[in-house]
DNA sequence: CTGAATCCGAAAGGATACTG
DNA sequence: CAGTATCCTTTCGGATTCAG
């Protein structure tokens, strides 16, 4: 390193444009951004289902922001939302090829979600009992 | 298909146990969830950055937001905190290797952003055209 | 420079009730 | 069943101020 008694390194900007916004990543990150929508996409990589199901899947969401969060989901283009004019009304929800490619990589989060919990768990305990005032100084 | 007329796939829960909460996908989800973390995480993949740089490089983010965001990532222990006791204080924080294994996957959100983007953006366009009323009915 | 603390408006999200 | 609409609480997050 030669950037100082620090040893910070001097790179510029991550993705090219330092005036540029963030790349664009915010994009997906409001979609993943939200606590219900990456659930819903996980309920839906199982398959089909129905609105109804979806929510017992999913659990702790409201009727309001499944609806919202599938809402958003569908004009995304990432779920495909089927109405049946059936008696009850019936509608289905499934994911879309790029909802599913997308659900390709949110299993990889929900891997390492899996694979660092009690590694995270184990930091934080420690966060929490030594405080943040163990660090050099 | 065999579940009906919707063929709607009767899959029981995507994780295995139903009374679940969410298999500890929220973990990971309450980290990437927020506006900032992810910005943070990716603008430390790009090398050991004291306070001030990463807010140039995050950029929209406040003072204290930042500073809420670093203690989180550094209670999960995915980011390092360091202090220099020089006579203005500097500070240094970088990505752990919980940290970095973390930000392969983001680096993988963020390729898939830049991939749909253009395809979302006309899925929105359409769905705020046609309006949801397009569907099967 | 790096942060902590306070104030306050905006937005997310839950509960409930009602509809086709 | 599959929503929609309303209310209301909680949280998020920006601006500002003060401190080591």
């Amino acid at each position: 390193m030669s950037a100082g008694h620090t040893g910070v390194t001097p790179l510029p900007a991550p993705c090219g444009l330092p005036e540029h916004p963030d790349c664009g990543i915010r994009d997906v990150l409001d979609r993943i951004g939200d606590r219900w929508s990456v659930l819903a996409i996980v309920e839906l990589t199982a398959g089909t289902r129905r609105f109804r199901q979806v929510q017992r899947g999913v659990h702790g969401i409201s009727q309001r922001m499944l609806t919202l969060t599938l809402r958003r989901l569908e004009r995304d283009g990432l779920v495909l939302r089927t109405a049946y004019p059936t008696v009850p009304v019936s509608v289905t929800y499934e994911l879309t090829d790029r909802g599913r490619s997308l659900a390709a990589l949110i299993g990889q989060l929900a891997d390492w979600s899996l694979a660092n919990r009690d590694g995270v768990a184990e930091s934080r305990r420690r966060y929490d009992a030594d405080g943040p005032g163990s660090g050099v100084s």
